[in-house]
DNA sequence: AAGCCTCGCAACCGCCACGTA
DNA sequence: GTACGTGGCGGTTGCGAGGCT
């Protein structure tokens, strides 16, 4: 049977539920395709797929996000963007649907609202250099010749999936840790010329520390 | 009470990467 | 080298519930 051909759509039945429970109890995870042969369950193998890991997999939490989770989510969207994949692997329990729908309709808004505020502050203060640019010597002109927030994305996700030194991931780390202010987030944001914005200045002394070698500079 | 609107979420779609024959 | 199967990812859609008028 070709993919997209006589297979069912649409929400899962209870039924659908425990037959594709019993297959994956019996022959394990994988190998989707097969599922409808083998059970005459009528779901394509990537609907099956999906079915388990964003529902029917023990492992995932299907209770309320916390402040803890939002606040970690944010910080990891800040840091790599729309990952999703990557974000969820560092939030327990959650897929990377949960995280996405989550951020999609509720954080997203929550943090628009958020940025006007910022934005009319910083439109009110911008010529002057805030305290960690100036610790740091970081100059309007660096900022937005280099494509800075993109190589911030990039060396971050080469910590998340452990392909660099100890010394940097532990510096990520550090970063991760929740340092808020009265509102629960965090006070700074910087909206680059190509539109990514990394929220957190410490990103800035935090490159300078990394190794050469785990560094991903995407150019000017 | 009924129709409309908005929101949250499950599920689908298209594309890509990788492994294997 | 290439065709095919499989799995993974991010964007998008559409349904259902609840709120609003």
């Amino acid at each position: 049977m070709k993919e997209g051909s006589g297979y069912k759509k649409g929400f899962w039945t209870v039924e659908e539920d425990r037959i594709l429970k019993e297959y994956v109890r019996k022959h394990g995870k994988g190998r989707w395709n097969r599922v409808a042969n083998m059970t005459g369950l009528k779901r394509c193998g990537k609907s099956c797929r999906l079915r388990w890991i964003n529902y029917l997999c023990p492992n995932v939490n299907r209770e309320d996000f916390t402040e803890e989770e939002d606040d970690l989510i944010n910080r990891l969207h800040n840091l790599l963007g729309n990952r999703w994949a990557l974000i969820a692997g560092r939030v327990p329990g959650r897929t990377d649907n949960q995280v996405k729908n989550h951020w999609n309709t509720r954080l997203r808004k929550k943090l628009e609202k958020i940025n006007k505020q910022k934005n009319k502050a910083i439109a009110s203060s911008q010529t002057l250099p805030t305290a960690t640019e100036e610790k740091f010597n970081i100059s309007q002109e660096t900022k937005t010749k280099t494509n800075y927030g993109a190589s911030v994305g990039a060396t971050s996700q080469k910590v998340l999936e452990g392909g660099c030194s100890e010394g940097t991931k532990g510096l990520f780390d550090t970063l991760l840790e929740p340092t808020l202010n009265n509102d629960g987030y965090d006070s700074s944001f910087w909206f680059l010329d190509d539109g990514f914005n990394v929220n957190a200045p410490d990103l800035i002394g935090l490159l300078g520390q990394c190794s050469p070698d785990d560094f991903v500079w995407n150019g000017f």
